[in-house]
DNA sequence: GCCGTTTTCGGCCCGACTGTTTTCAGTCG
């Protein structure tokens, strides 16, 4: 069973002890435990072993025997006979937003509902108004949500919005009376999915800042308006939040809606330990309590005027928003051991691009141009190799024709070098697509899987570290194959495929398309532990598609990266040999 | 149900908005 399973099982026991009015702690010991289990599962080989699970922060005795009776047995008792309380179907209706477990208990108790099928027709023939509780204006409410939740589903990749996003930025920026603009949130986090944006603003004048929002080309609909906090959905669907607060309270307030939850928790409870309570305020000392045994120990509460020095307060050095994850973060803040993490100005040069010569749509001279234009200083074109047919891939005579090519344009271009390359596909028995003397005439090779997705894990992962071990593979391409909302990745063993990089010297790509994000950011400081290499790669089959590079600068700084983990941060001078190194260490099987 | 430099018992983050109320419960983030 994987970790994500019994996190799911965990999610599940949670959501059915509420709709059991069941102690809300206990509740959210359940939440949290799933969480856990999702976050530091990585650590635990074998979730039968109950004292390793018992150690996890968040996961006790009771949990750890649960999670124990079901990896060892693939159910959970405790899971059935709660499961067997309430209608199967009865859990969907959670994911009605404005529903929750009191609510839902009320209508499956009163109107015997379980489904949102039977809850759309008794909102249609009004017998949900009549509910204590529930009115007319909930039940309209409810009719609009079940009609629009297929638009609504909740779940965008961060390319989708990101347009929207920063013209809503730009366009309260704008406004005089804002003073200090961001996106918080998971964008801010520069998380791969994200389900709502997060706006705020510092002004004096927040009605004025809430009014033009509300009003934006860009808003569909109007969920929530008050005086601080407004909610609307914008045309692509998202939800979208603007909090509006003074410049006193923005660095606090920044910090709360940057997140995530856990991280926020765990910021909470450092300022309770210095006998603060900490909002999306202020910093403001604990009110006393008579009945406290023992008095808390109280500092002076410092003056905060940025985010760094609300970390400052609690004893942290600033933990960048991407890494506010709770995921190890604190302890490296303590420590002064978080990393610098790469920034967007520090690539140099990109290698897996395409062209019109397979699938892409803009030259060689026009991506070389684009890539100038972004300030790079190389760039390799890797088109398709011959049996990715649906991308056009080159056989042996074109991809000869487009080396010569490259090397004349080579000659022409001043402050861009380019590097002649090829996606060469992963055939199905891990063997690639050109002969060995074929690949040796290229600058370098990057390897990818294109075809034959449904191999077992240990298959797959057998084949693309036989792929990994011909010396004349620079870099692993989008390693899972993931296109995030619509395929899932291929089975594969990430820590065999890390291990097998690091014994070959073969790079990992960071895929910087949005719609891929491979590998995931939650794998890279596995690969950096291991001294794996990775490169920061668009895809891009245009030329605007090479500023994806920005998405991927998100999720390497997610990942834990510095621009010494990132090889197409070395300049071109370096960047040559680091290309020759893993052909000439293994001495070339030619 | 989990947790402990305040603790093995008694806490557990906390505020905004909505709708249905007539002072607040429910939901959300």
């Amino acid at each position: 069973m994987t970790k994500e399973e019994i996190a799911g099982v965990l999610e599940q026991i949670a959501t059915l002890l509420e709709l059991k009015n069941e102690n809300p702690f206990k509740i959210r010991a359940y939440t949290n435990a799933a969480r856990a289990v999702e976050t530091f599962g990585g650590n635990i080989s074998n979730f039968q072993d109950e004292e390793a699970l018992s150690k996890i922060p968040g996961i006790g005795k009771s949990i750890a025997l649960k999670i124990k009776e079901l990896a060892t047995t693939g159910s959970l008792k405790y899971l059935a006979e709660l499961s067997a309380e309430f209608p199967s179907g009865i859990l969907e209706l959670f994911s009605l937003p404005g529903l929750g477990a009191k609510k839902i208990k009320a209508l499956h108790d009163k109107l015997q509902i379980s489904s949102i099928e039977q809850l759309q027709k008794a909102c249609e023939i009004g017998r949900v108004a009549e509910l204590p509780g529930f009115g007319e204006t909930t039940q309209q409410k409810l009719c609009d949500i079940i009609a629009k939740r297929a638009a609504h589903a909740g779940s965008f990749q961060v390319g989708q919005i990101a347009a929207e996003a920063e013209t809503l930025r730009s366009d309260l920026a704008a406004q005089g009376s804002a003073v200090q603009v961001d996106l918080a949130g998971s964008y801010r986090r520069r998380k791969e999915i994200v389900h709502d944006l997060d706006l705020l603003v510092a002004t004096k004048n927040p009605a004025d800042i809430t009014k033009f929002f509300v009003s934006h080309p860009l808003v569909e609909s109007i969920i929530a308006q008050g005086p601080t906090k407004s909610s609307v959905r914008l045309r692509s669907g998202v939800q979208c939040d603007l909090r509006v607060v003074s410049t006193t309270e923005y660095p606090f307030a920044l910090a709360y809606f940057t997140g995530n939850k856990e991280h926020n928790i765990e910021l909470r409870s450092r300022a309770l330990q210095r006998g603060w309570t900490l909002n999306e305020y202020r910093l403001a000392p604990l009110p006393v309590d008579p009945k406290a045994k023992k008095k808390r120990p109280i500092k002076k509460i410092p003056n905060v005027h940025d985010e760094a020095g609300l970390y400052r307060a609690v004893d942290l050095d600033f933990i960048p928003p991407e890494l506010r994850e709770n995921w190890g973060e604190f302890e490296a803040a303590e420590n002064h051991s978080l990393p610098k993490l790469i920034e967007k100005e520090n690539l140099r040069g990109t290698f897996h691009c395409h062209t019109t010569a397979s699938d892409g749509h803009n030259s060689v001279e026009e991506m070389a141009e684009a890539a100038q234009e972004l300030g790079l200083e190389y760039l390799g074109i890797a088109d398709h190799s011959r049996s990715s047919i649906q991308a056009h891939g080159l056989d042996e005579a074109k991809l000869r024709f487009q080396i010569a090519s490259i090397r004349t344009l080579n000659n022409k271009l001043h402050g861009l070098r380019l590097f002649a390359g090829v996606e060469c596909d992963i055939l199905r028995d891990g063997s690639l697509d050109f002969p060995n003397e074929v690949l040796a005439e290229l600058d370098y090779v990057v390897a990818s899987v294109h075809s034959v997705f449904n191999l077992s894990e240990i298959e797959m992962t057998r084949r693309v570290i036989r792929a990994m071990e011909n010396p004349f593979v620079t870099m692993l391409a989008h390693p899972t194959g993931r296109l995030l909302l619509k395929r899932d990745p291929y089975p594969i063993d990430i820590p065999k495929i890390v291990d097998a990089a690091a014994r070959t010297g073969t790079w990992i790509e960071l895929n910087a398309a949005p719609k891929r994000l491979d590998l995931d950011w939650r794998w890279w400081p596995l690969a950096k532990q291991k001294g794996v290499k990775c490169v920061i790669n668009p895809d891009a089959h245009r030329t605007e598609r090479l500023q994806d590079l920005w998405f991927g600068i998100g999720i390497a700084r997610k990942g834990w990266l510095t621009k010494a983990d990132v090889m197409n941060c070395l300049p071109v001078v370096k960047i040559e040999g680091a290309l020759r190194a893993k052909r000439e260490s293994v001495g070339g099987d030619r």
